[in-house]
RNA sequence: CGGGACGUGGCGCAGCUUGGUAGCGCGGUUGCUUUGGGAGCAAUAGGUCGCAGGUUCAAAUCCUGUCGUCCCGACCA
């Protein structure tokens, strides 16, 4: 990996700069996921493969995320990858919404198929069809099921981690007696949603419902995570939906209620994917490179020791191994970059680009004084002679004290790049100027959206929850509502 | 699937216009000197120029096709 070249080729001091063109910001992610070594790509047109750093990444989201679900009380499953292509057919806007984008298994064994597989885009109609079985009375239900799963979806244009044909995500797939009971588990995973991303990846996110025209293929109502990404585009990063009985009608999920009723079940899905180191990569990462959260960075400290002599070297070298000892022992994910082929310079840069949190340095002077210096991935702020002895308290919060600043700092820029406009006029110029999202009172049809997309390329991200403005006026048709959405150009 | 750009040692590129048998930087290896912000010197290894056809005495270079990547558009987690 030749970084510095690299870093000088990627000129741009600001993600968001205005004289940045998308050309640029498209080449700064590639080319740090790149370098960076989360991702590299594969032989096959629209893949990725994941390398161990963001592999771990991932794993770390994962893990956070698979205890938020169990908490709630579902359990793990596992579903065939293949699914008889007539499931996919049984539920009407679900297979409009896919069919186009399955991949197709035709031949096996090297015999063509009766029926046809696809292979799953989404688990919706598998998952359903084996509930069915398992549902006959009130006391089956809830059915609160995940899977963590691959899926394939037949992309046109493809983006490391945002959009690759195949990817890794979770869905949650659950049926219910009543439709309250469903609605209330579609907000609440979507609150988990909201959590994992706030909490965990340091990204806030708007909560909302998606309008009729980004509904999830064959639900009632889509909820989403929306999160603002440093060049001020909108990610979609996680999506929370009530299904109604669409899918139970489809499938017969049917169930005798305690009044002796045969009732369809109401259902929800949800899920996030890879997607979201895609959005930590841009929501936070810099010209220097990634920054990744604590909580969830692979490596949250890496300790770089510095020596001339070999004497200095064995001294540096043990006080860095017991300090990393010490580290480890209090649940901190440490290394010690003992490499002697580069320099310590090379080092510091060399970990700054990989995001991590915190860097340790320790040289002959520091282990006479019993000292290290610290520096801060986010805010490049050096601290020195921070004492040895409690290091690894001060480093927990520090860690902690990192992760707040990360997201705060966050926040501040979505605060900084949300616009309220009143007049369409206004609207186009934000769009395409400003950035970002755009709040205002809207009561367009999904034809007035449509419209709004071909000539801005923004859409509605979300109708966010918590509405509680007065009666204004709509912006692009001029009719009274209550309701405010907010726009964005989105990835 | 349309428009544009690109494909040459591991990485980044030059060479192509005007065909003559491949070069530079970084990285790798070895040795010595270095090491508190991307080290220096020396030696050394590594490429049938994306792939397939064609033109030619001769193709990285010209022609046709094909595959892939990136960017822009239509479709989407």
């Amino acid at each position: 990996m030749e970084v510095k070249e690299n870093i000088e080729t990627d000129e741009q001091a600001d993600v968001l700069g205005e004289d940045d063109k998308d050309s640029d910001r498209a080449k700064w992610y590639t080319q740090t996921i790149l370098q960076t070594e989360l991702a590299d790509y594969s032989p096959v047109k629209g893949c990725m493969v994941i390398r161990p750093y963001g592999y771990a990444l991932w794993d770390n989201i994962k893990n956070a995320l698979d205890k938020m679900i169990k908490d709630t009380g579902h359990q793990n499953a596992y579903f065939p990858m293949l699914i008889p292509e007539s499931f996919l057919t049984k539920e009407k806007e679900h297979v409009e919404g896919f069919a186009p984008e399955c991949a197709v298994v035709t031949h096996g064994g090297g015999k063509k198929l009766d029926e046809p597989l696809i292979v799953r885009p989404t688990s919706e109609t598998i998952i359903n069809y084996m509930f069915a079985q398992w549902v006959q009375s009130w006391r089956d239900l809830p059915l609160l099921i995940n899977q963590w799963a691959n899926v394939v979806r037949w992309e046109m244009r493809t983006r490391l981690f945002l959009r690759t044909m195949e990817f890794l995500w979770q869905e949650g797939h659950t049926a219910h007696a009543t439709s309250d009971e469903a609605e209330e588990e579609a907000k609440k995973m979507l609150e988990v949603y909201r959590t994992l991303s706030e909490e965990w990846l340091a990204l806030p996110v708007l909560t909302g419902t998606k309008t009729d025209r980004e509904r999830f293929a064959g639900a009632v109502r889509t909820y989403c995570i929306e999160a603002l990404m440093r060049d001020g585009k909108a990610l979609q990063a996680g999506t929370s939906h009530f299904l109604g009985q669409n899918f139970a009608k489809a499938f017969e999920i049917k169930f005798q209620s305690q009044e002796g009723q045969l009732e369809f079940a109401w259902q929800t899905s949800w899920g996030v994917s890879t997607r979201l180191v895609g959005a930590i990569v841009l929501g936070h990462g810099d010209e220097k490179g990634l920054i990744l959260p604590p909580k969830i960075a692979p490596v949250q400290i890496v300790i770089v020791p510095i020596y001339k002599t070999d004497a200095d070297k064995t001294t540096v070298l043990e006080r860095s191994n017991a300090i990393a000892s010490e580290l480890k022992a209090a649940g901190i994910r440490v290394h010690l970059d003992d490499r002697d082929n580069h320099t310590p310079g090379f080092k510091f840069n060399h970990w700054e680009q990989k995001g991590v949190p915190v860097r340790l340095n320790i040289g002959p002077k520091d282990c006479e004084k019993n000292v290290v210096e610290i520096a801060r991935r986010d805010t490049g702020t050096k601290t020195r002679d921070v004492s040895q002895s409690g290091l690894s308290e001060y480093l927990t919060n520090l860690l902690d004290e990192v992760q707040k600043a990360i997201f705060e700092r966050a926040l501040n820029f979505r605060k900084e790049n949300t616009h309220t406009i009143d007049t369409y006029d206004q609207f186009k110029d934000v769009i395409e100027n400003k950035h970002g999202f755009v709040e205002a009172y809207f009561a367009g049809s999904s034809e007035d959206e449509g419209k709004i997309k071909e000539e801005t390329k923004a859409t509605v991200r979300c109708i966010p929850f918590n509405q509680d403005h007065p009666e204004g006026k709509c912006f692009y048709t001029g009719k009274a509502t209550k309701i405010k959405a907010v726009f964005a150009r989105a990835y």
